[in-house]
DNA sequence: GATGAATGAGGATTCATTCAT
DNA sequence: AATGAATGAATCCTCATTCAT
């Protein structure tokens, strides 16, 4: 699977993330996506073979990045203290999803019949699961945590709680104050950050001085 | 809403439960369900109105059984003592959502255009978030938890973490041993549950002996 | 074809030429009728046979009725004289067209694959053309007429205008004062009663004292 | 509105026209058009957005053209004599209806719920009464005419008179000579005609030398 | 005699894709 | 390389009718 584009395609895939998010990927027509992004409705079959294919393309690719970025990501914060780390990856996860939310959105629910996708999203998740272990064992070696819960544990914990937060919007809006959007996808990422924080600490047993 | 449903209808709801679950709303025509169901065609429209009606009916329906049996299951707890109360919610949480696994995982996402339907599931959460702040409050009080974190924090944390360990099996798949389908989909859930435990305890200060 | 009905069969065939006069009659379903009539939807079938049958019992009855009322009009004027005479068939034609307009509206319209249905309207108009020429005769005989236009002329020229005025609704307001919409058919129909005694007289060579 | 059309699109125009003339527009399906024009059943939603879009775009069409052609119609009699023109019109109108009466049968019959196309209809027989008024002012200034009937009525005369006669062919067919179709309808129509002249000079006290 | 459930045929439209240019 | 026209398959839904009761 290719991950570089041209111009054009990348432009094709930018709308199609965006309305696919939106919509769903069967809600999305071609039509929707060309007539959006300004090209002609043969362009999706041209460039990527099918509607399909194309959407494949744009999951690979922005698997990929994600990837890549977490890889950059996790390089800055490799000589932190545990604590520090700890807090910053939960950060970094939250943050991304928030960011990408649309994107997924769709990812564990549209992509049906193309289970072999989800091996890139799968390694994502090692490389977190690689991460978090690291940071526990550390925390653990030094004294700072007390227990040591299963990296995947704690990602899931995280990962989960992220994801239902972004889903369930009408649901956090009951103990968020709302003001305008905008404003309150911050609220609501902080409260799942100082949330999700404190519950990691909790079972990783980190006392916060 | 109609929440009774003669036995064809119900019939119905079966087989389109299961076919959206698999294939998304969108991703399930009329035809798949009527020849599932080895019925008309026309037999969609005749007893819900039409496709989206169907899905309206189905998701209230659910939804409704739902919160009636969480009723019912919080009258059997309210003499208990708080930490088992909780062990059980976790339980009794866990265990619903792997049964109607298929049913949640459409519930958020291809609901679209629907949204005051998403009112029902809101009842729902609500009744969750009143049973645990009671149980919090209680723990609280005859000094059994040492933290009051708040409710909805809670819930989020084990809505979010099962419904990603059911949507993303491949990611779980590398830490639970995998016999067959069914044994995996258990040891998956005893997995969850003792992580939900752990951790809510842990952010309850519950030490336990 | 019949001409007598149970009370049923005539409440079905009331409602039925009231919704196709206002949708036409594909444009009127058989749950239209029935619903509207509150009765069964298989009743149609069930009295009539079909939709269609249906329709041509309703269409012979109302014809049948036409007919029947007309002679038993002629009946009345056949002592008076011819300009009299003319007068009041020219009163009976509109009022009766613009009393059942609706019928009228789809009698010429919607009866496809019925050719045969047409014999009764024929033998409605052979009546009136009898009746027309028997009253031309008799004031060109009195001298009370100085010309003898072809009686089937001066029925088209009645019908065709009323039919034309029933039918262009939107054109007649411009030069008929429009209140509300009774008062509105009221004028119409005086408007073009006028014209058309106006028009008869002149080619009956009849002179207004 | 569009008034211009590709060939293919026209082609459509035409086939539909013909089918909705002889069948009605509900009784007229898409694939009996898409059939008789050897096209793709998409392509009449793909031209013209929808069965009923394109219905509008037939009536605008139509209706457009018949204004036009009036116009220059117009433009070769304004010089005539008032008695010469008045014969012209009526020919005009009478030959048009003919030509076109599959047309004009359905127009005030089978658009229903597009109450703004008639409008255009409208325009066009405000054209007529223009005209006709003109002429009965001319006439009547210079002698020619003893009388000055509402020009309004003249047209209802004259259009109601024609549309029935080709409404109702079974009935006129008693006084008109039959030999095949095509004959048929020249003799009718010259019947009406001479019917009509006859009427309208009738009523505009015109004496034929 | 009358009904409500159920049916299969057919309705218009939208879809992703292809093909000639 | 890129496009606009055109296509056939599939979509959901509505229709008049039938059938078991």
């Amino acid at each position: 699977m290719k991950t570089t584009f041209t111009e054009k395609q990348m432009h094709i895939l930018t709308v199609a993330e965006e309305l696919i998010a939106k919509k769903g990927f069967e809600g999305t027509s071609v039509r929707d996506i060309s007539s959006k992004a300004k090209i002609n409705v043969a362009m999706i079959s041209y460039y990527f073979g099918s509607k399909e294919k194309m959407m494949a393309n744009l999951y690979h690719f922005r698997v990929q990045k994600t990837r890549e970025h977490f890889a950059e990501f996790a390089e800055t914060i490799k000589d932190g203290r545990p604590e520090m780390q700890m807090r910053e990856i939960i950060k970094y996860l939250t943050t991304q999803l928030f960011k990408y939310n649309y994107f997924h959105g769709f990812v564990t629910q549209e992509l049906r019949h193309t289970e072999h996708l989800k091996q890139d999203l799968l390694d994502f998740y090692k490389l977190c699961v690689e991460k978090i272990d690291e940071i526990i064992k550390k925390g653990v070696v030094t004294g700072t945590f007390s227990f040591a819960p299963k990296p995947e544990d704690v990602l899931v914990n995280i990962l989960g709680s992220t994801l239902f937060t972004i889903r369930n919007k009408n649901f956090i809006e009951l103990s968020v104050p709302f003001k305008n959007e905008e404003q309150y996808m911050k609220e609501a990422e902080k409260k799942l950050r100082n949330s999700l924080t404190f519950t990691t600490f909790a079972i990783l047993g980190y006392v916060i001085d």
